[in-house]
DNA sequence: CTTCCTGCAAAGCCTTTGCATGAAC
DNA sequence: GTTCATGCAAAGGCTTTGCAGGAAG
């Protein structure tokens, strides 16, 4: 086993330290729980974790971290439309986002084949490109089972 | 010159009908100025936009018209990140959009390769996959030379 | 004639802000 | 010791809702 997953607040504590960023507890937290889990949590659920495991946070310090952790590009924030809550994703390898539009689970698909595209944008817009994302709209396998076995009850 | 864009009212009216939407001066509007314009505007643009046109209309009205336009899949919306406002998109071709952080701007470019990723991420994740969107973030050819200049004034 | 859209105002929710305390470096 | 993050509560802004009147089909 990798040190990184055995130790992700250090892990975390590392990377704030590498891009110069104070370190506090709530920030160590905040970034090992986007480092390590891929549920690509909401503010809610990012508000909440920290709570559950034992640290002191408000709602406005969740909100400060992760614009400051926006502002590195060490996160994007990745909207999820139906709910319409933001959603925040660690993104050191270059992926895109597959997205159940029923229950809003988001899964990772690491092809960075996508990210051919910025030259074509780049030549036939002008834009200096920083970045691009793409995302995926669809019915994950288990809302799909769901939905089917709803309409059969129908009948 | 097609017909189509000298009755841009008329147009829209006749894709109401044809997707079975109430037909309404508000609606119509609201979707001829989508459907005509290439501003990808925010609420409050298309709120100022049918009053502009002596159309009475309510921010209610907007918001309804366009989730009911969303959920039949006429119009899109783009999440434009800085600044945080959505943005509304008539979807008829598909294509991706460049977008300027600094003042906004969104340019269309119609190049629908990107779609080709649908069928890996079906593939790979198992989704039934409805939809896609490609964004590209970057900086305008006017805010380059605006930005340029303004570093240019400080020394 | 029935359905259901519009628009106002109020309510609701999420996000941001100001400021005092206290932690990080 | 200085800088700057945290957290509370309050303010702010955007979006949604409820309901009465009225238009569309």
């Amino acid at each position: 086993m990798m040190a990184e997953e055995q130790k992700p607040l250090l892990t975390a504590a590392n990377k704030l330290r590498e891009y110069k960023i104070k370190n506090t507890p709530q920030r160590q937290v905040i970034l090992s729980y986007l480092m390590t889990s891929h549920e690509h949590p909401s503010i809610e659920m990012i508000f909440n974790y920290v709570r559950g495991n034992g640290f002191s946070v408000s709602l406005a310090t969740v909100y400060n971290t992760l614009q400051l952790l926006i502002d590195h590009n060490l996160i994007i924030e990745i909207a999820s439309d139906s709910g319409g809550h933001m959603r925040y994703d660690y993104f050191e390898e270059p992926h895109y986002h597959v997205i159940c539009v029923n229950c809003n689970k988001i899964v990772d698909v690491f092809d960075k084949s996508y990210k051919r595209l910025e030259t074509e944008a780049m030549e036939k817009t002008g834009y200096q490109v920083f970045n691009s994302q793409y995302e995926v709209y669809g019915l994950c396998p288990e809302c799909q089972l769901k939905l089917r076995k709803e309409k059969a009850d129908l009948d």
